[in-house]
Order: structure tokens, then sequence, then C-alpha cells
DNA sequence: GAGGCAGTCAACAACGGTTGTTGATTAGCG
DNA sequence: CGCTAATCAACAACCGTTGTTGACTGCCTC
């Protein structure tokens, strides 16, 4: 993603102001790669500007989608996930935890056939790789043999 | 996925009843190709069945997914979609109206390069296409025309 | 064919993630 | 400097889904 730098650019050529908060959030997007949650993304903000809101941050988060500089992810996992990373890529997620890793596969082999394809206009291809991540197998296999 | 009479016997097998409820949702069900959502079965069975209550179409629903006899999706359309199509296939989704569309194209070169993988276990690879439905189209259009 | 118990119902509450609202306060930026 | 956006706290509400209760029904086994 673009560097809290650029972003602060951005906003100001949006008429959006940048704020205290929303500095912050951009500083702890940037460079992110876990994929975080609102909440996930209000923790981390929180260490270090500990008054400001859910509600802020969502706000942000929202309008960062909405300028196509995150990407929001709806992976199944419960609520959704910001994506910093806006190379083409797709997602390994851990049926368990929720983890989520980029993935850097070529995908574009895979097609709608145009019979199948009913007249619809396609914009994208996800490709979601789902299994389980090597905690949680052991954590499952810990508890098979306790059980 | 299996017919009315083929759940029954499941059913049974199981130790769970086979009541006129459970039987209606199983013929809403079969052949199917919607994807439709629990309020969507709900309200088909509701046409032959007008007492039956949402809360029993989700019990049967979930016993029907964990039976492995229908798959609940989440494609990011707000509620989960049950899909009785058990073949190995992938989903084309409107971004507007959340129809959904089984695709059958070959996703098996599709694969999480080794040094990718970080120890995960991957059992499956979903792709899922996203766009717009010709009508969802045509109306986008219309009220471009108008605005 | 009768009884036990799973299933169902209605009605309601509650959940979790997210968004709306309000009214007061703060502070970015032209 | 002042306009106005942004933020805050606190609360309510949304939606899809699940839990709960207590009463009733009816499937299925014996």
């Amino acid at each position: 993603m673009k560097t809290p730098a650029e972003l602060t650019e951005l906003f100001r050529a949006r008429g959006l102001k940048v704020t205290p908060q929303r500095q912050a959030i951009f500083r702890v997007l940037h460079g992110e790669t876990t994929h975080p949650t609102a909440e996930a993304v209000y923790d981390a903000v929180s260490e270090s500007m500990p008054t400001i809101s859910l509600r802020t941050v969502y706000q942000t988060l929202n309008d960062l989608t909405a300028m196509g500089e995150v990407q929001a992810l709806d992976l199944g996992t419960g609520s959704a996930r910001f994506d910093p990373n806006l190379d083409t890529h797709h997602h390994l997620v851990c049926e368990d935890c929720g983890r989520v890793i980029d993935i850097y596969a070529d995908a574009t082999a895979v097609r709608v056939p145009g019979a199948q394809r009913h007249g619809f206009t396609i914009n994208t291809t996800e490709v979601v790789f789902r299994g389980r991540c090597p905690e949680c197998r052991d954590q499952a296999r810990r508890k098979e043999v306790h059980g």
C-alpha cells in the first residue's frame, strides 16, 4: 500500500482532513501483512492513541476502501478483513484460527467457459485456499491424543 | 444432491426423525440450482407449509451441512447460501444482486507454490468470479442515462 | 397401537459485527 | 482566524443467526 505520506496527500486531495487518528491508522496499515480486522486495527492504534474510538477506525477503513487503497475481504471468518496489499494475489485461510496469508499464484488460466458465462461481465477472479495452519494442526493433534 | 428418499434414509440412519417439515425442505432443495439463502428456503417451503418456522429451516439446513449433503457458502453477499450441488465446481457472483451461478472450470492448475505454503495443510481451493449479471448491468445503464 | 422422546412451534432475547445518531468538543486547513 | 470536518462517548439499531423456554405434536420403535 501507499506510504502514510502518500495517503496524506490523497486524503487532502479529496478534501478529507488528515487527523492524528487517521495518520495513526495509516502507520499501522503500512507494511501490515496480516489482514487485520477492524478490531485488530483498533487494538493496534489504541496502543499509541488510547482515546481513539472503534467508530473512527471503521470510518477511516471505509474511506480507504472506497478510495481503493485497501481491499476489504470477506473470507467467511466472521468479520471483514482489510488487506493493504493491492497486488493481484490470492489468499490462504486457516479454517480454525482465521489467519490469512497472501498467495502469489497464477490464476489467469482459470476462466469461465463462454457457455457458462450467462451474459455476466466478469470483473475479478479470486482464489481462496482453505486449510489448516501448522499451529492449529498441532493443537488439533494434541487434543486427539488427550481425548 | 441426493433425492428426498435418500436423505430420508440418511436421516433415519443418523437417528434423526423425518418430519414433514424436513421432507418439505428436502423437496425444495432437490434440483435447486439457485444457491438459496435460509430465508429463501423458508419462503419456498412456506408456500406448501405456511406454519413452518425460520428456526426449523436453519436447523435442518445446518443438519444437512453437517452431514455434508449441502454446502454452506459465504460469498460476501450478507447471508449464507446453501448449495445442493456437491460436484467440484466454482461460483460466479453478481456484485449487485448477489445471484450465484455454478461454474465448472478446471482449477487444478492453480496451486500454492511450496515456498508460500507456510506449513499449511490445504484442503480446498475455491474460485469466485465476481461481476455483473445482464439484468443488473442493464439496470445500471438505465440509471446512468436518467441520471 | 401406544409411549417416549425428538422435533417443532411461537415468542422472545441475545449474539457479533457494523452502522446510524446525537450533541458536544476539537482541530485541520484554506 | 474561522469554517467545517472530524472525533468523541454513549447509545440504539441493524441483520443474520442462534439460544431459550415451555407447550404441543407426531415420528418411530417395540
